[in-house]
RNA sequence: GGGCCUAUAGCUCAGCCGGUAGAGCAACGGACUUUUAAUCCGUGGGUCGACAGUUCGAGCCUGUCUGGGCCAACCA
């Protein structure tokens, strides 16, 4: 008796065949299996065979078994490699005896890797196939795959993305979107001469956004650590050091809630570039965007998931943030609008109000509430209250505003730039009245970081600055939701 | 932490008024030398998420917990 007998008919089915090979001598895991060709290789070599003909060429392929007809004394299976690419394997009597036309019935089941040796030929209906003189287990399979033919639940797909990567043509497709797009960004960068680095993940505070970190502790220095939230102030430091352009594309932690255009871990870029200023930053972050869309379709216009298609293209319109929000609630509405004013106009929109905002973040909150969901086609949102950025330099004319933009596709928030702040006595009194803030109970306050006041002492030359989710960029170029765009999310343990 | 929905075979899902469980694919046994989700005949497989409760009797009703989804809130 064993734990084995308790296990699901198929698994213990599995199990004892794995058994069985290897009480026969054969291994069911070999070191390593003959394999002259992807199959791929074969796919492109033999492309226009002519259907019910022979090539006379033997070759050895391998891959996953993902179908299996077994019809008497001639088996037909469909082998798939990682990419998706699959090759037809017949198995036949005449060509590999009985004790191995057995053995593929009975060994092989759908999932199991395996290596087939034998000619190139087309089938009589024109299947493209490897006629086996012979064959091998190269990895037993001990678990059944899931259905092909009807799609896995959502839950089953994120928890076993591997799964999910081995049934489902468009996880594979995903799979790879990805790193096209982040070499397309890196080259972006070089083309620009911007220089890559990596900065601390692990801070002793964390700053650079509004955000509730992640906290550790660290054993050697008995100290709480903070996962970052953003890398702003260490990339900043570096353009005080004289990296006049620089970029980092590195995952930032936020301890707040996840939902399907949040995780609580996302990879992020941010870009400072030294003499630019935040219509420069604009024009980088346009650039980047349209070259990574290039990219994945070759065009401009990309095409969603759901066949939906978005021009990227062009240069993108800019709207003033307090414009729209002036249009959207019939009354002028600027950034010397007094509190008390934007308080009636939020109630009067609906709006749930914290009695802890300030104006600035009133005036966010309108203006998502009436305009965001429009933001469809790419738009700058340009000119955000300066009293909710405390890293931003002030409006060179507009009083109570920011030189920041906000950029919006599909009317979710991709990107944001600024000109930054680079005066170190004004950046002090923000930071101040952000740590007042966060004595008066504001969790996602920042904290006065002297070291990093005392970079932005040493001077920092003006600089022109920007931050874009990567995740978010794939949902953008995609319309996929943000589990889609990443391999493994958090997902809680099931239960035992 | 709230509001609503949800959890049944390896996978995807049915399951009526409360009467001890069903399908497709997958699996097992058999037939079949050109199949393409092969076909045909036959068979097995379930702690109905967990724990309590109501009841003569619970997959179904009630409560608590756990996982998942949507909405609201927070954030990019």
């Amino acid at each position: 008796m064993s734990i084995e007998d308790d296990l699901p008919e198929q698994l213990r089915i599995r199990r004892e065949k794995r058994a069985s090979l290897i009480e026969r001598g054969i291994e069911p895991y070999p070191v390593s299996v003959p394999r002259t060709k992807t199959l791929a290789e074969i796919r492109a070599q033999y492309a226009n065979l002519e259907t019910d003909s022979a090539t006379g060429d033997v070759h050895s392929v391998s891959g996953r078994i993902i179908f299996k007809r077994d019809t008497g004394k001639l088996c037909f299976a469909t082998l798939r490699e990682g990419d998706g690419t699959e090759l037809q394997a017949m198995i036949s009597l005449d060509k590999v005896g009985e004790e191995q036309l057995e053995s593929w019935k009975s060994d092989v089941d759908l999932g199991d890797f395996v290596s087939v040796t034998g000619e190139i030929i087309s089938s009589k209906r024109g299947e493209l196939s490897v006629l086996a003189n012979s064959w091998q287990m190269a990895s037993k399979s001990l678990r059944p795959l899931p259905n092909e033919h009807k799609p896995m639940s959502e839950e089953t797909r994120v928890r076993m993305r591997y799964v999910d990567l081995i049934v489902r043509p468009e996880a594979r497709e995903y799979a790879r979107l990805r790193p096209t797009v982040m070499r397309s960004l890196r080259e972006t960068f070089h083309n620009e001469n911007f220089v890559e680095v990596e900065t601390p993940m692990l801070q002793v505070m964390h700053g650079g956004a509004a955000a509730r970190p992640f906290v550790s502790h660290s054993n050697a220095y008995d100290m709480e650590l903070f996962l970052r939230i953003a890398p702003e102030l260490f990339l900043k430091r570096c353009v005080v050091g004289g990296i006049e352009r620089v970029f980092e594309i590195n995952r930032n932690f936020r301890n707040e809630g996840a939902d399907s255009s949040h995780s609580p871990e996302f990879a992020m870029i941010e870009s400072y570039q030294a003499y630019g200023d935040w219509r420069s930053i604009a024009e980088l972050t346009r650039k980047l965007v349209q070259n990574a869309a290039m990219a994945i379709s070759g065009s401009h216009v990309v095409t969603h998931h759901d066949g939906r298609k978005a021009d990227l293209g062009g240069t993108w319109r800019e709207i003033s943030l307090y414009d729209a929000i002036s249009e959207g609630v019939g009354e002028k509405v600027t950034a010397l609008t007094p509190v008390d004013d934007l308080k009636r106009i939020a109630t009067k929109l609906g709006i749930k109000i914290d009695p802890k905002w300030i104006a600035g973040k009133l005036a966010e909150e309108i203006f998502e509430h009436v305009a965001k969901d429009q933001l469809i086609a790419p738009t700058f949102v340009m000119g955000f209250p300066v009293d909710t950025s405390p890293l931003v330099r002030a409006h060179r004319e507009i009083p109570g505003v920011a030189e920041k933009w906000d950029l919006y596709i599909d009317g979710f928030e991709l990107a944001t730039g600024y000109s930054e702040l680079v005066d170190p006595v004004i950046q002090r009194e923000r930071l101040v009245e952000q740590a007042k803030l966060g004595a008066k109970g504001d969790l996602e306050a920042m904290q006065v970081d002297e070291d990093f006041l005392r970079a932005m002492e040493f001077a920092m030359p003006p600089t022109g600055g920007m931050g874009m989710g990567v995740d978010r960029l794939l949902m953008a170029l995609t319309g996929l939701g943000i589990r889609e765009t990443i391999l493994f999310t958090l997902v809680k343990p099931e239960a035992e």
